[in-house]
DNA sequence: GTACGAGTTGCGCAGACTGCTCAGCGTAAA
DNA sequence: TTTACGCTGAGCAGTCTGCGCAACTCGTAC
């Protein structure tokens, strides 16, 4: 579960990149375009999973899309006498709770919130604030979307060095 | 490209759900564990997607996976001449600049970014308020990763009502 | 200079899946 | 009753996957 081997080739970033751009590709046609042997393709490939560099092939699901239009930051400060794992585990338990981490600065933890609707947010964020381990929440809402998540322009950088 | 009929229903559901545990799993097997007709779970399929639910079964990349392991958030202002567009285009040039929202508080955009060590921050950093349209940055420093991004229980939440 | 390991190539095969189409059928709305 | 829509079960041709193998190149260690 070691990730030494922390670079990526130019191969691999195109292999990254095809497969992002075309995900039903598969193997054969991603060797024919690369041109390189199948072999060559599956092996990088088994490799960028087993080093952690790709996580999965699974579908991104469009939160939006799905009745949660609303998006938004929540800053929450914890109590000290709690640890981390108690308020991750809470939080964990909260299905509108997409992510989470611990931060530096004036709050403890970041996490990133969906709901229905402004109403429906406040109902979640009292679910969150609910728990005794938790002080307060600042509450950020996302307006827009001006970039969403990509992680290819990262690829093609990491892959140029 | 419009989005109404955003309710799921139980089908839907398991669907994305075991496509989110065995990603490789194939629409045949699918339609075998659900115990429907493969066509029902291709249309299915092909509904989800089309109404957006569903962006795509492209590979996560991890960042800290391809040696960018620091990942910060990070605040705008930005001055009122410029408008968001201007300052959209100039984060998406950054390959570091994963994501980017307009928000409401006291910032005016919330982007999030990684780099390869507190000191590449800082480049990156200086690299974003290096644009005039940018007055000021506040960056917070993710320290651990509570909850990975995730979307499954929302999904399962959406579809119980 | 030689041997070794890793990575790549090209090939082949059996098994399995995909994309597409069609007809039958039950349910719900018009 | 008629119409529309979704699910079902089946079939077919084309294609891909998983697997194994022998050969070749290249960099490194001896």
């Amino acid at each position: 579960m070691t990730m030494q081997s922390v670079q990526l080739d130019a191969l691999d970033a195109r292999l990254v990149e095809m497969l992002a751009v075309e995900p039903r590709i598969g193997v054969l046609e991603l060797s024919r375009r690369l041109v390189v042997a199948r072999g060559t393709v599956q092996a990088r490939l088994d490799k960028l999973i087993a080093r952690g560099a790709i996580k999965s092939f699974g579908p991104e699901v469009i939160p939006e899309a799905i009745g949660f239009g609303v998006m938004s930051f929540v800053t929450l400060e914890i109590s000290q006498r709690y640890g981390h794992t108690a308020v991750a585990a809470h939080l964990a338990d909260i299905p509108e709770v997409l992510e989470a981490h611990t931060i530096t600065g004036s709050g403890d933890v970041l996490c990133r919130i969906v709901a229905r609707s402004n109403a429906d947010l406040q109902r979640v964020i009292d679910q969150i604030v609910g728990y005794e381990g938790i002080v307060r929440a600042h509450t950020i809402i996302a307006l827009a979307e001006l970039i969403h998540y990509r992680t290819l322009p990262l690829v093609k950088a990491a892959s140029l060095a």
